[in-house]
DNA sequence: GTTCTCACTGCAATCGGTTGTATTGAGAAC
DNA sequence: GTTCTCAATACAACCGATTGCAGTGAGAAC
């Protein structure tokens, strides 16, 4: 009976005619230096010889660190999130880590079902960009001992590391920016409220709005995509009329607010100025060119990786709670009211 | 000494009253008629109780398989991946599979790096969109007994499995359109010839232009994106005066060559007409809405995925070469020319 | 009362590595 | 020549599951 599988390590250290201990020494950066240079090279030679890979779950079984992180991000085809990811995994990658990522499709049942299938496959760290703003996953993850970094949305507890988009500051500009194109009638299409970006960005349009003497009006969308972006739109035409400006939760929801406005016969920016948020790719390129709050995506991805693996470098940290800093990008879709 | 890391089986079946084997029967569906309902229910009861998640490396260490695969795509912000991921994801996650997912940046080492380390981690099946037409990663591979699936490119070589747009019949619609339109003297901007993509647009483009009469001239671009588009379009405006259209590789080389247009003073679709293949992802919305071709992204991740789980379940199998079909969508970046 | 079944459960080997400890042997110190 | 030191290597336990096989005991068959 032919042996099938992929050589092992102690195929290499009986073709180098040592023992599999020294073979596994000789293989490791760390350990290496035990072994004597003439054998290192034999160990070296052989395991090329047979193309051996290290079994990585037979490793991880006996070290207890899998080098792999887990990924969730309520919806990849969203297309705010793969520069985050991109940002992610090259940090991850560079330090050795592999990826798995899910996308949960804003489904809570398939979010906790991804959660178990993380932890059975004993990730080293998770990182989580659907949490809601109390998120009973999140509850259950604090008991465990495996280290988590929110990004993009975080939960109300202070306990626990997160990179999130500046909200309030983010508002802050795209309420200022209408105000001072002349706007004074403003509407919010908000993302759910269940989620800190919803609620962080509501409560600093209220009190943005409020401060420039703004008449205001909010509908909460129950997505953060084009087709509630759509409904909620429409609802707030109804509600709101003689708005002349919107400011949306998101920049999808910004597309269905554009679509809903065109269906009533508002037409952006001439009769209609809407602000988007997140600057996705692409945004600049629509028609018309969306005016957002630019978040600089790959950098969000990036920093979240860092704080996660400095956390298993050290899970006795302190939780880490970075603001990444956003910016106002005026382009075509705001213009002063008629 | 506390333990510090989760329960194990051990603790369960001791929990329970009973042997580890007979708990771990009694957790898997496959074995569970094994044991007696009543002991069935304790183990069952003392697992909730503990909140006992199997160890999923010391399971696949076992039983060899991982149940993860490894998904390899040059660029994941390049808008027409997401779709293809998630489609993946879907049917993967439907069968109990985790993902694996890996930007490779056209980078050739990068992706063998990567390859490496899904080796390493002894994923099940690899679902590959970034191979070149001869590609030596995946002769490697085709030693070792790891199932491979390619996606949206192929390779020159028969015997792989794959699934990929028909780009023949895609370039045939959009050099059929550009004539319908009027159009006589068509640029093709192709992508790189190392990808089957490349190469099977251009002998479909050259086939149609030659039936038709078409005059063309050719570019290839360094790669699918809009920077080599932009290039590869200044070079076909200084090479082929008088272009009144042009195809491009796909979306993002399109909107490269829009901009070459417009830098160079021709309006699209006034004066240079653009077709892009793919049509990712906000197409329709951008500005002008891209006609294109469209590439069912869902459906295409979706069947690598079913063809890489049949393989898995039956490695003898003969290998299957999918074609997915594609349609024209006409849209404002084509016109008739002046 | 024995023996045979058969359903259930326990035993122990195994997957492929890592790592603390023991062993070995050559040269230094005495 | 004996003992000590130390570098290099071998031994063996272990990580946490799965699974072929052996054992057990209750009831059926005789």
């Amino acid at each position: 009976m032919p042996r099938p599988s992929s050589p092992r390590l102690k195929d290499v250290a009986e073709a180098a005619g040592v023992h599999v201990s020294t073979a596994s020494r000789a293989l490791n950066e760390q350990t290496a230096a035990m072994v004597q240079e003439e054998t290192l090279d034999r160990v070296r030679r052989a395991a090329n010889q047979l193309g051996y890979r290290v079994n990585g779950m037979a490793r991880a079984l006996k070290t207890r660190r899998s080098m792999s992180i887990g990924m969730l991000v309520p919806d990849i085809t969203n297309p705010f999130f793969p520069p985050v990811v991109r940002g992610a995994e090259g940090a991850l990658a560079k330090a050795g880590f592999s990826l798995f990522l899910s996308s949960t499709d804003n489904d809570t049942d398939k979010a906790r079902s991804q959660l178990d299938a993380m932890t059975e496959a004993r990730v080293d760290g998770l990182l989580l960009g659907m949490v809601q703003r109390r998120d009973p996953a999140i509850d259950r993850l604090r008991a465990g001992a495996i280290p988590v970094v929110l990004f993009n949305r975080t939960v109300d507890d202070e306990g626990i590391s997160s990179v999130v988009p500046d909200d309030a500051l983010g508002l802050r500009l795209a309420v200022t920016h209408l105000f001072e194109l002349g706007h004074r009638r403003v509407g919010l299409v908000v993302g759910p409220l269940f989620t800190s970006n919803g609620e962080r960005r509501l409560r600093a349009f209220r009190r943005s709005a409020r401060r420039l003497g703004l008449e205001f009006h909010v509908v909460e969308a129950t997505a953060f995509d084009e087709a509630a972006g759509l409904r909620a739109t429409e609802q707030m035409i109804r509600e709101f009329p003689g708005m002349t400006a919107l400011v949306a939760g998101n920049d999808l929801l910004a597309l269905g607010a554009i679509d809903a406005g065109l269906n009533a016969g508002l037409r952006c920016p001439r009769d209609l100025s809407v602000v988007g948020f997140n600057d996705m790719p692409l945004a600049g390129r629509l028609s018309p060119p969306l005016t957002t709050v630019n978040v600089p995506e790959l950098t969000l991805g990036r920093l979240a990786a860092e704080v996660l693996l400095s956390l298993i470098a050290n899970p006795q940290q302190q939780p880490e709670r970075i603001v990444v800093p956003v910016t106002l990008v005026s382009r075509g879709s705001t213009a002063p009211p008629r």
